[in-house]
DNA sequence: CGGGTTCTTGACCGAACGGTCAAGAGATCC
DNA sequence: GGATCTCTTGACCGTTCGGTCAAGAACCCG
């Protein structure tokens, strides 16, 4: 939209964002009306259409901040460490952390990836996820730290189980971050015909 | 709905499945009425209410259908080979090919997953599909073919790496299911570490 | 205090939705 | 040919939806 807001508006956005992210998780995107995001809120609709264009653009508004905050904490997190095998095993693990801290998210992307409206979003986001990945496991594929291969299918790959641990171990059965971060590396490192899978895996 | 159909309504029934599922795949659950399929089909309304209850008994109807098709697939593929390991292989490239001809399905289980009245059922099916895979991978650590460990997350990660695959590389570049089962199979079983690579992996 | 801007209200709108139903067409069997 | 059952029609219904807008409250600054 691009209005101009006080602090008291940016926390009402804000509060908008917030309420309406848990709704659609929980409620789904279309069953979620407006009229209930803003009754929900204790507010009248015209609130809503001050701070945003559409329902629709609201919700794109929550992907696009969710996966801007995502990357971003995966850079952080990645610091000045400089081995491919290092950095993509920190990616992992704060991308777990992230996830755990923003479960909504996770079933909101899922949705956005079924509707046409929504699927171009997703998929240009998907790609810059992949391509990061993917230079790190070039980059320690030319370094001999691993095996040649594929880069883009081992990247979609470590992606595939990191997103589906997530789902079902993490934000399903609410285990530990740090520890599924773990067993999606032990995967990933030695998959399941892999022999050395008892010694410490914890990095740093 | 339990009514009995001749011939001919058996066939109506179908055709409204089989469109309602491509529209439902392409354009969304919620955006595609009942008047869109009925139109499209050039039938009146009451055709429709005639064959189905409600929108949404046809669409877990639809995903019922799916969910039986492809466990059928599967254990027919897998036979009488008693190996786990190739077992699992075999279920694998089965998958692969049931969803390279499915490939609308899958979408719309994603979708069913993010809304609270149909996520029980997938849930549900997905359950299956886990406990089947387990069975295999415990018989494999049982008799030492693979390393022991969590037969559960093992599982999980085989059946996510099965499915980001098929998603990315089939049905998003419509690479044919026998290669790309390869590929699942090559990473699952040694990861992104492991050594074993170029001798072909293919089965039988 | 006055004037301008930001924010809020909630009644209202047209459109579209899922679903109903009285009426009738087609097939089938005696 | 009539009785019966399966299937089809499409106008119609009540409801809900996303979105609008004239009016006014709250806040800010000179």
């Amino acid at each position: 939209m691009g209005r101009k807001l006080t602090p008291r508006g940016e926390q009402r956005r804000n509060e908008l964002l917030a309420f309406a992210t848990e709704r659609f998780a929980t409620n789904g995107y279309h069953p979620t009306s407006v009229a209930e995001l803003v009754d929900g809120l204790g507010v009248g609709k015209g609130v809503f259409y001050w701070y945003f264009d559409s329902k629709e653009e609201l919700f794109m508004e929550i992907l696009r901040e969710g996966e801007r905050d995502l990357r971003r904490a995966q850079w952080e997190a990645m610091g000045d460490e400089t081995d491919p095998v290092q950095r993509l095993a920190l990616g992992i693990r704060s991308s777990m952390e992230w996830w755990a801290a923003h479960g909504d998210l996770y079933v909101l992307i899922e949705f956005a990836r079924t509707e046409a409206s929504f699927a171009p979003g997703i998929r240009k986001g998907e790609k810059v996820a992949l391509s990061d990945t993917q230079k790190l496991v070039q980059e320690a594929m030319d370094s001999g730290a691993i095996p040649d291969g594929n880069p883009v299918i081992i990247s979609q790959a470590v992606l595939g189980v990191s997103s589906v641990l997530a789902r079902t171990q993490m934000l399903g059965r609410s285990r530990p971050p740090a520890e599924v971060a773990d067993e999606v590396i032990d995967f990933c490192w030695h998959g399941l015909l892999g022999t050395a899978r008892l010694d410490a895996k914890r990095s740093a």
